[in-house]
DNA sequence: CCCATGCCTTGATCCTCGTCAAGAAATCGG
DNA sequence: CCGATTTCTTGACGAGGATCAAGGCATGGG
C-alpha cells in the first residue's frame, strides 16, 4: 500500500476513535503498530458461520452484509458501511463460534488487531477501558434504536424511515438483501415501492 | 424496612455486581451509602413514556413489564425479573425522554442510585469504569442473542424456546402480554398453545 | 453492439394470521 | 363459597403477504 493511502487511513481511524474519547499519543502509537491490513474483493466472505471471531476489524472503505444462514433462506441482519469498528461481540468476546456470516457487497479494506491485543490494552492503559466502556454502551444504545424501529415500524413505514435516514441503504444495497433485513420478499418491497411513489 | 431484610437486599446486589466483578471493600461501602429504596404496587408505573430517566435501578423483588405505547395498542419489549440492573438506557445516557413505558406486573421492590453519582464514580475509582465497561458489554450481548432469536425464529419456534430456556417467562407473565411480545395476536398464540400440546 | 446474467417488477393463487364475536376458564374480593 | 372481573380459548371470516411463474430492464463482458 502506497504511503499516502496508508496515512490517509490512519487519519480516518484515529478521528473515529477520537469521535468517543481522545487518544493518549502513547497509546495511538502503541494502536498504530498492531493494526494489519486485509482486502477483500465483492463476494468473499470476512466470516462464515461457525468461524471463531479473534480480530477486532476496522472497515475502511467498503460495505459488509451481515446475515444469518439459515436451511430455507439467508435473513439479512445488518449491513456495515465503511468507516466503522467491526467485530462479531459474541465470537469476540465469548469465544464461540459465529452464529452469523459476513459477506463483502463491495470490494472492501480492513485493519485489524487480535483479541489478545485488545485484553493486554486495558492492563496497559485507563484510555481503553474508557474507551471499551464508551463504545459498548454506543454500541448497545444503536441496537436499542434499531429493536424499536423493528418493532414500531412496520416493514413499508421501516422502508420510508430508511429512505429518510439512511439513504445509502436503498442506493447501494441490493433491493433482494434489503428486502430480507426489513423481513418481507423481494416481491413484497417491490410492491410497497411501487404504492409509495405511485 | 427491617434491618435483616436491609441486609439480604444488600448481599443480593453485591452478588450481582460480583457476578460482573469482584467490588472493592471502599466502593461497595460508597455505593452502599447511596441507594434509596423504591416500592411499586402491582399496576403501577415506573417510567412513562416522555420521562427523563435519569436513575439507574436495581430491581430486588418483583418483575416489571417494559412497552412501546402506540396509538393502536401496547408492544411489550421485555420483561425484568429481579434479581438485575435496569434503567432506559438511552434515556439514562442521552439525557432523552424515553421511548417506552415501564409497569410493574407484581409488587416490586428497588433500589436506586442518581445519574450524578454514576458520572461522579467513574471518577472516584477505575473499578467503576472496568464494571461500566463490562456491564454495557454484557448488555449488548444479550440483546445480540436475542435479536437472533427474534429473526430465526417464528412466533411458534419462539414460544417453544421460550418454555424450554425461560419457563418463569410463561409462568409469571400473562398469555396476552407474551403473545405481544411474540409479535403476535393473543388468539394466535393461544392456537400456537393448542397445536403444540394436542 | 449484442447477448447473458443478475436484478427488479407484475400477476395469479393460496394460506396464514388478524379481526370480530362469543363463550369457557381462572382468579380475586367480599 | 359465590359472583364479578379478568384471562384464555374457539369459531367464522376477510385482508394481506408468501409463493410460483413469467416477463422487463439494466449492466457488463465478449
Amino acid at each position: 500500500m502506497p504511503v499516502e493511502q496508508a496515512v490517509g487511513a490512519w487519519t480516518t481511524i484515529r478521528e473515529t476513535i477520537e469521535r468517543i474519547a481522545p487518544i493518549p499519543e502513547s497509546e495511538w502509537a502503541y494502536a498504530c503498530a498492531r493494526m494489519r491490513p486485509l482486502s477483500l474483493l465483492k463476494g468473499q466472505h470476512l466470516i462464515r458461520e461457525g468461524d471463531r471471531v479473534d480480530r477486532l476489524y476496522f472497515v475502511m472503505e467498503g460495505l459488509l452484509r451481515v446475515y444469518y444462514p439459515t436451511p430455507e433462506r439467508e435473513l439479512n441482519r445488518s449491513f456495515v458501511f465503511a468507516p466503522r469498528f467491526f467485530t462479531n461481540s459474541i465470537s469476540f468476546r465469548e469465544q464461540l463460534p459465529s452464529h452469523y456470516a459476513v459477506e463483502a457487497l463491495e470490494p472492501t479494506d480492513l485493519y485489524y488487531v487480535t483479541y489478545e491485543m485488545v485484553q493486554a490494552s486495558y492492563d496497559r492503559h485507563p484510555f481503553w477501558e474508557h474507551f471499551g466502556r464508551l463504545m459498548a454502551q454506543q454500541e448497545f444504545l444503536q441496537k436499542e434504536w434499531k429493536e424499536w424501529r423493528f418493532r414500531r415500524f412496520s416493514p413499508a413505514e421501516h422502508y420510508q424511515y430508511l429512505q429518510e435516514h439512511v439513504p445509502r441503504l436503498i442506493h447501494r444495497v441490493p433491493l433482494y438483501h434489503l428486502a430480507s433485513y426489513l423481513g418481507v420478499t423481494p416481491e413484497t418491497l417491490s410492491r410497497i415501492r411501487s404504492r409509495r411513489s405511485g
